[in-house]
DNA sequence: AATGAGCATATTGTCAGACAATCTGTCAAT
DNA sequence: ATTGACAGATTGTCTGACAATATGCTCATT
């Protein structure tokens, strides 16, 4: 990533198909469209998209690379589905590295980046009370690309942003609980102050315990679905 | 990752072609056949390996999200370069992985994987004194192989994967330089001490110390090189 | 000599069609 | 209920084709 002086770059629109179409897929996983478990079928995509397949295959192992689908030799890929256990892995991974993230912003204290943090978390604050979580979320997201972008570290960046298209994957969990919204503002107010203080281990401090709390929930729905699943199955 | 209670699994042997492909090209790249900077064409490796486009395609499609060779848009992948400055960020990265790694081992204390580690450690101490480094490098993969698994976590098992493959990048640095290795060793041997006794802390510190050291020569070298090409630039 | 226009070539991006290999479910036979 | 065979569905791979784009070269112009 090199940055001209002046901000003249003209970042290269790479826009092919298979680009576009590994976007769209990405989106359908995310927002629903296509569930964990369900099979994505080559032809069925090529309808849907009106693309060839090569396009489509060349996207699906792309997305197959990132782990947000699972392909199985001759049978075709499916969208990754996790396990209670996994997801605890993916947290704990997340919280490490975006406590690095958190400790990296407090550190440097970029004003952009300060500035962008800021301005998320008040929009934050102002949707908060709608129903339509869609907005939160999406402050959400750009509190959290902010902080990515202010670490400075591309592999960190990268990571974080493959772990957080996994987390999608679980959209039922943290926010669904009412009284959540709360607790996660507060500690994002958290962060937020950390770093602006430049209190690095502070923000460090603050980044993992809110992953920490996130995760809890994420993990017990999950568990909680799971056990029911057995039984279901026991049952058949 | 289940397993089966007596070990009759047979692995899915998933053998594709373009997972050959991607094998033989991630290794070709590792072991300097194709040099970073390098443009990789279609047709030419459709040729050396005698496959079709397709596989072709797809296979670089994979190393592409691993970060292992830049496509450029109708220009064709290249073999990724990488700055010093990036190499830099790569190592931070690891040092953070691979002491959580390392932690997690000594908590865990797996005997399988003690036994594992003690083992390539013995064959480094045997093979450190041959002119040929290549079976002191595959001692010290199966080291960290062996520490990867140990650790218990899929998605750090994946994102130190990929940064190791992207380590092999550099080869020329760290090993190189003579008196290193005896260091290096010490090193390995601290972390294997601590991992064995249990002081989690201290495997972590071990590794995160014998990251950053190798760090430091990477990098140095790294900086040097990209010096003096920028002067044969001027002056051409 | 340096600049710039325009053309030729190389290479990628994408498609369609084809066929073998392999998986899955069904149905009959035991 | 288990087994075995068959048929349909889907992937894995190849081939050939063509448009779009990038790069390098030639040549005229200044």
């Amino acid at each position: 990533m090199k940055r001209a002086d002046s901000d003249l770059n003209v970042a290269r629109e790479a826009t092919s198909l298979r680009l576009l179409v590994e976007k769209r897929l990405r989106t359908a996983i995310g927002d629903g469209t296509f569930k964990p478990g369900q099979r994505l079928i080559e032809r069925e995509l090529c309808e849907q998209t009106g693309v060839g397949r090569t396009s489509i295959r060349e996207a699906l192992r792309q997305l197959e690379a990132e782990g947000l689908v699972d392909t199985v030799p001759h049978r075709g890929p499916v969208v990754s589905t996790i396990t209670a256990d996994e997801a605890e892995q993916l947290y704990e991974l997340r919280a490490m590295l975006e406590g690095f993230a958190g400790r990296e912003c407090a550190r440097k204290r970029d004003p952009q980046i300060l500035a962008r943090l800021r301005k998320q978390f008040e929009i934050m604050g102002q949707v908060a009370r709608q129903d339509d979580r869609s907005d939160l979320l999406a402050a959400k997201t750009e509190f959290y690309a902010a902080m990515l972008e202010g670490c400075g570290n591309v592999f960190v960046q990268r990571f974080l942003n493959m772990l957080l298209n996994r987390v999608t994957l679980l959209r039922m969990t943290s926010m669904t609980q009412k009284n959540r919204i709360d607790h996660s503002l507060k500690e994002i107010e958290t962060i937020l102050v950390a770093i602006e203080t430049g209190d690095v281990d502070g923000a460090e401090r603050a980044c993992v315990q809110h992953i920490h709390n996130a995760a809890a929930i994420a993990v017990a729905a999950l568990r909680k679905n799971e056990a029911t699943a057995a039984n279901e199955s026991k049952i058949r």
